[in-house]
DNA sequence: ATACCATGAACAG
DNA sequence: TGTTCCTGGTATC
C-alpha cells in the first residue's frame, strides 16, 4: 500500500544494506534497460524519501527516481548465497538492484527514471512538507487558509502535505473529528496544528509498524482485529454508526458523520443548506 | 473463470 | 471533469 510511510520504510530497510556499496542494477524485463545502464555498478551514496517519492543518489551524481503509483511494488530477497536466495525475477520486474546482502525488485512503477540533482530538487520543490521527515509544518494553516476546496481534497494534494494517501486521509480526518467536506479554509490554526500532529504521528507509526497502516487505539477497538476506524469499514470502530462512503476530490471518502459532524458554516453546501427558494413545480428534475 | 475495485497521478480537453 | 495506465486482492459466477 504505497502511501508515504511505505517509502520511508523502504529507506529504513534498504539503506543499511545498500548505502556505500556498488549496486548491480538490471532490467529483467528489458523495458527499463536504459535506466539500469545509467546507474549499474555505481556506489550508492544516499537513499532519500520525500512523500511518496524515493531517490537513490549515486556517486556519479545521478539519481534514480522511483514513484510506485497505484500498482508499483518493491520486493526484497535475501543474498544469492544465503538461505533466502532470490527468486528468479518476475517478468514484470522493471529493475533488480543487487548487492551481496540484498536483492530488491521493483515492479510496475509509475515513475522510474534517472535524473540529476537539480531535477530532483525540482521534484521535491513541487511537494509540500513531509510529515515523516519534517517537524515543521511549513505554515500548513496558511496553505489551507487559501485553499479553495474541501479539506478532504487538500489532504490528497501532495503540494499541501506530501505522503498522505486515501487510507490515511480517512483516518486522519476521523481522529481529528473533521468532516471531509469542510472547506479547507474554514479550519482554525489550532485545528491545523492538530491535523499536522496527527498526520505526523500516524505516518511515523506506519513506518514503525513495517509499512502496515494501523490507526486504531487497541483499547478502543479491542473487540475486533481491524486496523482502521473508518476506512474499509461498514461501521465506525468508535461509535458503531454506519460509515458513509462517497466521492470527495475524485477518490472515495470514508467518514463517520457522528464522530465527524458536518460543517454548517460559511461555504458549506452539503445537506442542511437551505439554498435559494425553490422555483417551478417543486418536482425533482429527472 | 471472470468482474470489479483499490493505497496514485498524469494527461486531454 | 473524465480517461488512462498498471497489478493484485476480493467478490461473484
Amino acid at each position: 500500500m504505497p502511501e508515504g510511510h511505505t517509502i520511508h520504510r523502504q529507506v529504513v530497510d534498504q539503506a543499511p544494506l545498500l548505502v556505500g556499496r556498488a549496486i548491480s542494477v538490471s532490467s529483467p524485463g528489458g523495458r527499463w534497460a536504459h535506466v539500469a545502464a545509467a546507474v549499474d555498478g555505481r556506489v550508492l551514496r544516499t537513499l532519500e524519501a520525500h512523500g511518496k517519492h524515493l531517490f537513490y543518489v549515486f556517486d556519479h551524481r545521478r539519481v534514480l527516481h522511483v514513484h510506485l503509483g497505484l500498482a508499483g511494488r518493491l520486493r526484497h530477497h535475501g543474498p544469492a548465497a544465503g538461505p533466502t536466495r532470490p527468486d528468479p525475477p518476475r517478468r514484470d520486474t522493471a529493475l533488480r538492484l543487487e548487492t551481496p546482502e540484498l536483492t530488491v525488485d521493483l515492479s510496475t512503477p509509475r515513475t522510474c527514471e534517472v535524473i540529476d540533482a537539480v531535477t530532483q530538487g525540482r521534484v521535491i520543490a513541487r511537494l509540500g512538507p513531509d510529515p515523516i521527515a519534517a517537524d515543521d509544518d511549513r505554515d500548513l494553516a496558511g496553505r489551507l487558509a487559501t485553499y479553495r476546496g474541501p479539506v478532504g481534497t487538500a489532504l490528497l494534494d501532495q503540494a499541501v502535505i506530501a505522503g498522505i494517501g486515501n487510507v490515511y486521509r480517512a483516518e486522519i480526518l476521523f481522529l481529528c473529528g473533521i468532516h471531509p467536506e469542510r472547506p479547507a479554509s474554514s479550519l482554525s490554526p489550532s485545528e491545523c496544528d492538530v491535523l499536522w500532529a496527527t498526520t505526523s504521528r500516524l505516518l511515523r507509526a506506519g513506518v514503525d509498524d513495517g509499512g502496515r497502516i494501523i490507526t486504531v487505539d487497541r483499547r478502543e477497538a479491542a473487540a475486533d482485529r481491524r486496523r482502521t476506524y473508518v476506512y474499509g469499514r461498514r461501521r465506525c470502530a468508535r461509535c458503531g454508526s454506519v460509515i458513509r462512503r462517497w466521492d470527495v476530490g475524485g477518490r472515495t471518502a470514508w467518514a463517520c458523520e457522528s464522530c465527524q459532524p458536518a460543517w454548517t458554516g460559511p461555504g458549506w453546501t452539503g445537506p442542511g443548506w437551505t439554498g435559494p427558494a425553490p422555483t417551478g413545480s417543486g418536482e425533482l428534475s429527472p
